[in-house]
DNA sequence: ATAGGCACCTGGTGGC
DNA sequence: TGCCACCAGGTGCCTA
């Protein structure tokens, strides 16, 4: 599920709770996500001091104090539970435990934060902190959307070199870092391309917009995620799963939002994932 | 080196 | 109600 946005919404719904606080006791419910856990992982996370929390791509990054830093990824089922009370203060008392809580990090100021997943695509792993990105997992991850190395140059430069469909491309992390299948068909909808489209094949002039479109649509479905944020402490607390109503994804044989279109939005199959398009708005 | 397909796992939905 | 096929927001690994 979590794409680039989800992923910084989880993140900056946690924060209040981790970011300066100890964690008194990590439990793990079992003893592996996608991979086992790193050895001896309750002993090295309980007790210390959650200095930050930064996101790379899809992965949070929690900077402890004990100088390692606590890698998560949500996969495609994760979701994270924060338990508090109504008023927003942090409760005591937590509900109980569901089916596929796997982590839980019960906080010295009395939160707790649940993850999730019932699919067990999502991963934990522990680092040196100043190991920064060389971590294999992290290494081979292409420039954050909203960072300086990610502009117009770059992205022509690398899709012209791509021979496969711009759908691929642009999913591909070593490219462009957090986007996914929803949000690879939102910008292509709003770039006016064809997910089949072979990228190299795509010109210079119509590639040059994308980078500025990926910034939008994130940056769009990150507000989104935000106001939901605000909204949280009317709600259960979970995490991760705020939905706005996309233009094009999950909408095959709805007529297309652009002015005067009306063209029913189609579904196809690419490298066994499913893209949603325009046929007459997108070529 | 690059592109495409499979595998990992569980749950929800819709058809018969 | 039961069974089955198909679908799902990710990504590492293997193959050609």
């Amino acid at each position: 599920m979590p794409e680039l946005p989800e992923v910084e919404t989880v993140m900056r719904g946690i924060e209040p709770a981790m970011t300066g606080h100890k964690i008194h006791k990590l439990i793990l419910n079992r003893p592996d996500l996608r991979w086992p856990f790193p050895s001896g992982m309750e002993e090295r996370v309980s007790g210390t001091k959650v200095r930050g929390l930064r996101r790379r791509s899809k992965y949070i990054l929690a900077d402890l104090d004990s100088d390692e830093t606590l890698l998560i990824h949500l996969g495609m089922s994760g979701r994270i539970l924060v338990s508090r009370d109504p008023l927003g203060n942090f409760a005591h008392d937590h509900p109980p435990l569901q089916k596929h809580d796997h982590v839980i990090f019960d906080m010295e100021n009395g939160a707790r934060i649940t993850f999730n997943d019932p699919r067990r695509f999502g991963a934990m792993d522990l680092l040196e902190t100043n190991l920064g990105d060389a971590h294999p997992l992290l290494c081979k991850i292409g420039p954050e959307p909203f960072g300086n190395a990610f502009n117009e140059g770059y992205l022509v430069n690398i899709l012209k070199k791509k021979n496969s469909p711009i759908k691929s491309a642009l999913l591909d992390q070593r490219v462009v870092a957090g986007l996914g299948n929803i949000y690879v068909c939102e910008v292509l909808f709003k770039a006016g391309i064809s997910p089949k489209t072979i990228a190299r094949k795509i010109s210079a002039k119509r590639t040059m917009p994308i980078s500025q479109i990926i910034k939008e649509v994130l940056a769009e479905a990150i507000e989104a995620g935000g106001s939901t944020l605000k909204d949280f402490r009317h709600s259960d607390g979970e995490l991760g799963y705020f939905q706005h109503r996309f233009k094009v994804y999950g909408r095959e044989g709805e007529p297309c939002v652009n002015e005067g279109c009306e063209t029913k939005i189609r579904r196809i199959v690419q490298s066994g994932r499913s893209s949603f398009y325009c046929p007459k708005c997108q070529r």
